[in-house]
DNA sequence: ACTATCGGGACCGCCCGTTAGT
DNA sequence: ACTAACGGGCGGTCCCGATAGT
């Protein structure tokens, strides 16, 4: 039964796990790879056993990453017969990450920033974005066929609409215990779809 | 007279300059003192001489670009008996920052990054993004008040504002050549006044 | 039958290639075992299962080169009724050498380097120079005997054959492509042979 | 009293110095920066002062060995009227090294080795090794013109007389102790110049 | 016979900050 | 006010070899 190729992803997991925590919690640069190592309790031969280099674990956070988002957008796509009510549902989900992988947040900053740095990073965040932004105007366009929204340039709301998840996570980061993040992004939405100006 | 001084002044300058521009296409971790030196055409004394730490010239530039944004707020508070009119009079503001400092964007980014990591720094940033919660939120209870915005709660509607600012500055990073950034700020507030919804 | 050992023995022969072919591409310290490895098309563990370490590669491609070294010596020995003529006809071999394995050549000066620092490399280089200095000197010997040599001191001259061998090929390992180093040698010889001396 | 200039130059001499040691006993490979600072005295801070990369200290000593060779070079051009003669006193030179820098010689083989797998190492040996090729086919050719020596190809002959000094020296790398290293020089060329052919 | 996994260690290069000196 | 020289230390990468497993 294979314990040696069980052991190999046991440790690669534990080397992953060890690098997303340390990642999120003193930065790429802030983190060694010695340290990693010995969160993971492994040795250096281990880590490089398993990755290129530092900058491999990285961009496998960042994938794996990116591959959620993407499960999570497939599954909420299934039942958005009425559209608006499939913008608000998926506050849920962003609510809930807010509170489950709170350590793992500024990672996402990471992710960002080198992004700015490192072009491998930054193509490989562009795609994705692509993805969603054409995900959500999609569903402006249904909105708009549907009658349930106003007739609006679909890819600018899209990027509204990301912008205020981005933006909320951001302002998230910086004071985790201002305000209930996990309502938030419902109530905003709310907002965004009901509009600032009185009718 | 004081030429003495003028020139020291000037290093000053130079040094933060050279600063200012290596952390944004760098990084702070990977901008090193030796490099801003040379950037800046002086040794590492003066540096030294004139800051106490590679950490101090951050703080340095993270104050005046905080000072610059309360002196911003302060101009735009001034004529703004429409409310709406106001909130769109604004995103022009965003829109020549985008054109006029593009290279420095991505120091924001280290600004946020670091403030997750620092407590000095965090708190350096905290203040002046209440400022603008409470400014915005302020607007927004004045549009009620005068009967041009709904009744929703000002204090979210102010996070959501920023939240747009902020995540359309994220995405203008990933992709400075994609799209019109400097228009797409005004076209976004104007789907936030409006909302998604068909009346 | 035996096809067990004769894979067995291809895996061995292909390890000596790899690691004959990177000692002379890229040094003995510059070659990793790794390197040799890949090379081979088999695994660390393969490698460690034929040979117990670097070094020990090393020393048997040593002692191959010099078991081919005393081969051709014996070759060369048959029929040297004419030494002048005997010497001369040698230069051939050392032309084609040249030639045919010109990648290999600059793995005979890391044979030499070790030799400088590694005991068991240096008595296992002594012996074979001995052999060809003697050889060397016995032909002169001989010629001088047979009245076609002048009476020079044979041990000598021995070694100024081989300063002669050797400083070629080291700098034809300089400048692998700047002259005719098939002809050389023999030009050399006959040079040696006549002197410089106006008769 | 430029204290400070002094030490730094010290200091440099100091790595020079530790550097050509540990070349010669360990090889290029087996030295590490480490050991020559500490056999240097000082930090690794004066070291990447002082040198960009420890293969910069290698250059440089190369080049400082070039140096000095082309300097011996020209002393000797001075009272060659008599070429023959001339040849044969150089050796001198080359016996002496022999004895005063004994420790030094296995870095001529660092040099010759790193050669053919640097490029820049390659063009920093080739151009003065075609200096002394140039110097020593014009010494022939003088001779020739003087009428003391024979007709050969001047090319040719100087390369084989520096073949003579390069295989004597390696000789002498790997038996120090089996001759009189001193001495054999001038016998050699003195079979050169006579020639081995009984006349 | 051969592989995959892993341990432990070393090395080069760099970096931040200090100090002696000008 | 500014320079050059330097100290001490860390960080990513790689490397040799051993071991467990097939």
């Amino acid at each position: 039964m294979t314990t040696q190729q069980q052991r190999s992803e046991e440790t690669k997991t534990h080397l992953l796990q060890a690098a997303e925590l340390s990642f999120a919690q003193q930065g790429y640069d802030g983190t060694s790879v010695a340290t990693i190592c010995r969160r993971a309790g492994v040795s250096k031969g281990a880590f490089y056993h398993h990755f290129e280099s530092k900058q491999a674990v990285f961009l496998e956070l960042l994938n794996r990453w990116l591959d959620n988002l993407d499960l999570q957008l497939e599954t909420m796509r299934i039942d958005t017969d009425d559209i608006p009510q499939g913008l608000l549902s998926m506050t849920g989900v962003v609510g809930e990450v807010f509170q489950t992988a709170a350590d793992q947040l500024p990672i996402y900053l990471e992710f960002w920033r080198q992004a700015t740095h490192d072009p491998q990073i930054l193509s490989a965040m562009i795609q994705p974005f692509h993805r969603y932004r054409v995900f959500f105007a999609q569903m402006i366009q249904d909105g708009v066929a549907e009658g349930t929204l106003e007739a609006v340039n679909p890819d600018s709301a899209a990027r509204v609409i990301i912008s205020v998840a981005v933006g909320l996570l951001l302002q998230g980061l910086l004071e985790p215990r201002s305000t209930d993040w996990e309502a938030l992004p419902h109530e905003s939405i709310q907002i965004l779809l009901g509009g600032l100006l009185k009718r």
